[in-house]
DNA sequence: ATAACACATCAAAAAAATTTGATAGGAAGT
DNA sequence: ACTTCCTATCAAATTTTTTTGATGTGTTAT
């Protein structure tokens, strides 16, 4: 059993509207770099970078560079690991039974 | 589907060590007066009562008042809503089945 | 080599959450 | 009526989080 601290990490992350927003978005687009985001959400570059390593940092998105691109995506693992299915909708893949 | 708001608001009041503790222990133990938890976790009256309160406004815990004595207990609903099974072992009800 | 781009990181300022100690209200006991 | 108990609420101080704008690093293109 993870320590309470770590879930403390995981939904101190998750509490935030525009943090929300993002992993929402990445849900649907799947990969997606900063820019895009950065435009989807019109925040100035450096807020949804230090948004972005606040998901990261709980492990509940990834990110691969790719050239001078980052691409960040849901971690579908922790996110499914700590949200219940009725949250699938919003945050998990749509392979999910609630989801009709 | 709820808004984000509301979600927000829900993990922010799970975004916290010590109430992250009185969950559990209210998970353990059912309803249980302030009094007991002051005691249990060497708390201030007053700092519980605010950790109380969060949880409350977020719909995470109920209250009931029963003469002098104030009895919260854990809003099982919502919080299974919310959360993953795998995290039953800590916030649900044993009746599930990953608890094993 | 230089310039343009994508992004992370930093420090200072601003905003929000938490702690603390004090006060207040309602219930129970004398 | 008075006191004690249980708890909520308040205001001020402290701590944490977020925002902002600037700077730095690595990549690609010319």
């Amino acid at each position: 059993m993870k320590p309470f601290i770590e879930y403390e990490k995981q939904f101190k992350a998750l509490a935030d509207q525009k943090r929300l927003e993002i992993m929402y978005e990445l849900c649907q687009r799947g990969q997606t770099c900063v820019c895009d985001l950065s435009e989807i959400f019109s925040l100035p570059q450096s807020k949804l970078s230090y948004h972005l390593k606040i998901l990261l940092d709980a492990g509940l998105i990834t990110k691969e560079t790719q050239g001078k691109w980052n691409y960040y995506e849901l971690n579908e693992q922790s996110v499914n690991h700590l949200l219940s299915e009725e949250l699938c909708c919003i945050f998990r893949k749509s392979s999910n039974s609630c989801c009709n």
